[in-house]
DNA sequence: ATTATCTATAGATCTATAGATAATGC
DNA sequence: ATTATCTATAGATCTATAGATAATGC
């Protein structure tokens, strides 16, 4: 890394508020470790990013949407994605979740992730029902990624990564073929 | 409420405590906005509950364990609870996930809540495969809890909650009585 | 007399900015 | 000459504490 660049200077501090900002939260990282962490001084990051937040929207934005953009079987893709674990994917997510304005990342969430991911799980012109569907199975891999995270010991994060894969997989695609099967009420009342 | 009456300033304080930090979250409420909203002076958030951390253990303690307790079809409750919906345990779930001492947090809910839950939903002796299973299908409750709670609007938070919870509950219980199929892949292959 | 509650403030941050310094490119 | 980087600091918090005040119970 050459002694003055700028556009390097910001790789630096953006990769830095990643790790920092994921590891311990974005409102229990400063602006001065994060710009220890990248071998500058604190005043850059204002300089190159505006204010905190924005850095924080800087790297939110960053991963950019492949996984959307790829096409392909997106519910085997993304099933594995969840399953490849420890990434910074699943990080960032976590990072989403509890940094400020977390209605703005809701909407965020929805716009670029959820209603895309719905649609292609449930295919076009769906009913309501395939959308709930779908939007459970979207649910279950959140829940999933969060879980790994929490816990990288427990089960999820710790047993056979195929294993997972595959009964997450049969599970969800059950699901979203289901509409036709009885309710379970009646299931258990013919018991 | 008498003018001076401790255990009510102390429930009052936990109770705006749980109000505001999980609508804005621990580190970006201060001890002076919980004891406004309780209409006392923040020298008593420190009198009574030591620190402020010591007060969000105190928010995060105070619903205790119902419904681990409280036995029947454990599976089911859980399920219906999650699609209970707006209540306060959904929103102490995400203030769990964005407060401080994220480990500490990690480590309560492995040993609180999903160890027990585990256990109960694989039943006693299960193998690993069955315990995977189980905590997979924790993790959907989680991710559903997450994603009604991120976006109040979409399909997951507004559809038809019977429905909602009668394709969970029968995905969940496929799944759980699933180990004798074959996996996923050869299906796909047998296409 | 006891103790619930408040006043006043110490001490430690943190974000952000204004302006100085120093390394590069023409 | 331009601009990447740093120095110094303003201004606004925030948690926590020491000690004063005032409402209750004996």
């Amino acid at each position: 890394m050459a002694r003055r660049d700028a556009e390097a200077t910001k790789a630096a501090l953006l990769g830095a508020a990643a790790d920092l900002f994921t590891e311990r939260g974005f409102d229990r990282t400063s602006v001065r470790e994060v710009a220890a962490a990248a071998g500058v001084d604190q005043a850059l990051v204002f300089r190159y990013f505006g204010s905190k937040e924005d850095l924080l929207a800087a790297v939110l934005t960053a991963p950019g949407r492949a996984l959307t953009e790829q096409g392909g079987d997106l519910l085997a893709s993304v099933v594995a994605e969840v399953f490849t674990g420890g990434g910074r994917t699943d990080n960032l997510l976590l990072l989403a979740l509890s940094g400020p304005q977390r209605g703005a990342v809701a909407e965020a969430l929805e716009r670029e992730v959820a209603a895309p991911y719905r649609s292609a799980f449930a295919g076009p012109g769906a009913d309501d029902d395939a959308l709930l569907r779908a939007d459970l199975v979207l649910a279950w891999l959140l829940g999933i990624a969060l879980i790994r995270q929490l816990r990288p010991d427990g089960p999820a994060a710790s047993a056979d990564r195929e294993r997972a894969r595959e009964l997450v997989l049969r599970a969800a695609r059950g699901l979203m073929g289901d509409a036709a099967l009885p309710p379970v009420d009646a299931q258990v009342a013919s018991h």
